[in-house]
Formats: structure tokens, sequence, C-alpha cells
DNA sequence: CGGTTCATTGAGCCACATCAAGAAGTGTGG
DNA sequence: CCACACTTCTTGATGTGGCTCAATGAACCG
């Protein structure tokens, strides 16, 4: 429970463009920077617990998170991967519904909740940006139930790596991955399994079958080669729902 | 195809203090009224289709709808159960990303897409609900995705006649549903099972297993008895995040 | 009445879970 | 540098919940 940076300018802000904050011009931007906190996680550490006050709003700037509910059984799924950009917490609530879990190092940048609500009704280009982002979201997640509800365990994890693929070369502008060789994943397999309604030795598997039909290479267990990116969208049973 | 009532008064709307338009006031009301228009669909019709072009947003008025996604094998996986005052279209997109499907007649109030958009920049009241029933959808889609992903056949059952009493009594103001005594169900075997991502046999299983035990009983085949709610959440395996 | 659709029930099977055992990496202390 | 513990991943053997296939029943309708 450190606090990271002191306050970096929004102007080098890796996700100035595409956070919560993406539409604001400068005078806004100046607000922002005057409220905002930053604070970073270790790997493991809890950021938000079910059921427990969330007093922050925040952006993720750095790293990689989960947000995932366990039933009283120790069943866990999750119902979601937060990269670097994502927003964490609902204003007008302050309770978590979800654990929210940092997953590798990371850092935050946050408001208090309060103080985010009255920006969010006196600033329409916050407003709006954040409908959109909550959009996205909700279309995710329902890209998420059909995944849950009707893929196999093949196609749940191609799917997974295509998804993967898609955010991590959006954040670097291509939103078609032409040939992204080599992409890493930042979830073990215990996280990937709760993440897909699987268990770690169905994941282990069929990442193996995935290998040994060729369709993806491994160059160590946490990075992944895509020799053909159609092909894997195949085995992903992709039906992009323009058809 | 038929179009439906005159333009009704908002004033006598049944869904006037749910949807999208709940907090307009007087005036919004009235702009409102000029550039609705009603439309109703017969049970099975497509409201929208994947892929296809979606003019106009809507809140659904009357009925029930379902929207999901069918892969090209014919696997389908609903991603939502519509009801009266849930808001129909995404602002900022032109084409559907699922089917949506009348279940029951289906009454729409219908705005076309550009004018409702521009009443969302403009009408802060509009913009807050809508942003806030965004939320709540996404809250709901993630739990779904819990349910998908961890709950058993039983579980899940059980978790969808929970959420369906829920909503029913939302409705009608009981927030707790203390008894309900007999729950209309809007979808058939099969619309249930693309819901839960289970097979019409395995739904019809669970629901003799229920019966069987005393959790439900049955009216006939679309109206189920709640005897005990609070046992019917437990074998829902709820967990609502509360502790 | 037959035809059609929807729900129930049974028998058998299979994809994925469970249980169990290595294997491979990683960090710690000597 | 190695020995050891620990964690993560892989692989194999076996079990089972829910799917598939098939038949029957029940409601509706022309």
């Amino acid at each position: 429970m450190h606090m990271a940076p002191r306050n970096d300018s929004c102007k080098s802000c890796p996700i100035r463009h595409s956070a919560v904050c993406a539409e604001c011009d400068a005078d806004e931007l100046a607000i922002l920077e005057q409220v905002k906190s930053y604070r970073t996680y270790a790997p493991g550490e809890a950021i938000a617990s079910a059921g427990e006050p969330l007093d922050h709003l925040s952006s993720l700037v750095t790293g990689c998170a989960t947000m995932s509910r366990t039933l009283e059984d120790g069943r866990r799924q999750s119902v979601g991967l937060l990269l670097p950009a994502d927003f964490i917490g609902r204003p007008g609530r302050n309770v978590s519904l979800y654990d929210i879990e940092a997953v590798s190092e990371v850092t935050l940048c946050r408001f208090e909740r309060l103080q985010f609500e009255k920006l969010v009704r006196n600033t329409p280009h916050i407003a709006a940006r954040l409908l959109t982002m909550t959009l996205d979201e909700l279309d995710a997640a329902r890209e998420m139930a059909v995944t849950l509800g009707r893929r196999t365990a093949r196609e749940k994890i191609a799917s997974f790596l295509v998804s993967l693929a898609r955010r991590q070369s959006a954040a670097t502008k291509l939103s078609v991955p032409k040939a992204p060789v080599v992409l890493h994943l930042p979830l073990s397999r215990h996280e990937i399994a709760d993440h897909l309604g699987l268990t770690i030795e169905t994941v282990s598997r069929q990442l193996t079958m995935l290998r040994k039909t060729g369709v993806i290479g491994m160059v160590d267990s946490r990075d992944i080669a895509i020799p053909d990116f159609e092909r894997l969208q195949l085995e992903a049973g992709e039906d992009d729902g323009t058809g």
C-alpha cells in the first residue's frame, strides 16, 4: 500500500487518449490534475473486495488486474480482465460487487468518489466518454456470455487468445493484428481457467492441443506465437455478427 | 409489421418512471412526445438482427424479447432478457450485434437514432439515466457470466427463477418478493435453455428435480409456484457479494 | 380426428472435471 | 554452487454432469 509517483502530468500519461479522460480539453484536464492521485498495487494485492466499500474510482494506468466473483464453495469466475485505460468502479455506488485483484504490478489513477461524481455531472466530455466505455464493456461482457455459455474448451481458449491479441494491438494502434508474432499472457493458467469457466488442466491440455496442431507456438508457458491469426480466429468459432 | 397505438401520452405510460425517460421533467417529456413513435411486434418476430442496421433506439413498453447470438453451426446463446423499461440499441452505433426477437407481443417506444443521439447530448437527464441503465445492464451481464461459467444446471435454473421473480416484483414495487406465490415464465424451455447455456432436456429435467424436491410447484409448464423464496435462493447458490 | 409443436422421460455417451503424479521453473539458505 | 521447498505447469487415468439420440405424452389447431 505504497503511494506511487507524485502527480505526473496528464500530458505524458500513457492512457491520456483512451481512458475516461480521453475527450477532455486542456481546461478539464487541469481540473483532473488537481484531484487525481496515483496508487500502485503489488501482484496479487487486492484492489477491491466484493461487498466492501470502494471509495475511489480509477483508471488503470499500467499493469493488469482481474475482476471476479468467488462462490462460497470456492468456485471462481472472472467477469473481466482489466488492462490499461480500463475504468474501475461505478459512479453512484460505493460498494464493489466483485473482487478486483492486481495480477501484475498495477498503477491506478484515482479520484475520490464524490468528487468524480460531481465531475461526471458537470463535465459532459467525461460523462460521454464514460457512457461510451460502459457500452463497450457491456458488449464485451455479452461476448463473454456467448463464450461461457456455448463455446467448447478449445474455442474458449482460442477466443481468449484472439481477444487478448486484439486488445494488445489496439493499444499499439493496429486494429487488425497482422502478425503479432508473439503474444504475452498476463494471466496464469489458473487465472485463465477462472476467466473461461474451465479448470487449469483443461486450459493446459487445450493449449498443448493448439500447439500440436500448429495453430500456436509456445515460446514459454507465458508467451504464445501466433503464426496465422486467421486460423486462430477460425478455431475460436468467431461470429462477429457481421453476417 | 403493423404500426401501433397513435402516440399515447407519456403521462399514462406504464414505464414512465423506469425507462430511459424516467428522470425527464415536463419540458423534456414534451420533446420526447414529439419524436417518439410506437411499433408492435408479433411473438417470434425479429426486432433486430445481428450485423444488420438498427436505425431506431427504443424502450420496451410491454411484452418480452430476447437478445441472442447464434453461431454458424446453430448454437445459440441469449445475452439478455428484455422486459418493460429495458432499452434497445446503442447510441453511436447503427448496427446491432445481436438478434433481438419478440417472445410475446411487444410494443416499443422508438426514437430515430440521430434524433435520440442529439437528445442524449443535449438532455443531461436522459444521458444520466442512460448511463445508470447501462451500468445496471453491465452488472446483470456480469452476473450472467458467473452463472454461465460456474454454476451447475440446477443452480442455473434456480438463479433464473430468482432473477425473474425479482424483476417481476421490482416492476410491482416489492424489492424483496415475499411470497410471489406464482411466477409466470415468459420463455419456452428452448429459450430458457439458450439463456442458460443448457439444452431443453436438461432444463426440463432440472425443473422436475426442483419440483420433486418441493422447491417449486408447477401449476402448468409456464407457471411456477414458489412456496419458499429463500429456499430457492439457496438452490441458486446465491452470493450477492455482500460479505 | 391426424398434424404440429412443445415438454417430459429414458438410455447411452462424451467433453470436461477430478484425482494423482511428475516435470520444470524460482527463490532461499547453507 | 547446490539442496530444498514451493509454486506452476503438464500429462495421465478415471469419473460424471450434462449432451445426444430416441420415444412418448400433452396441448393446440385446422
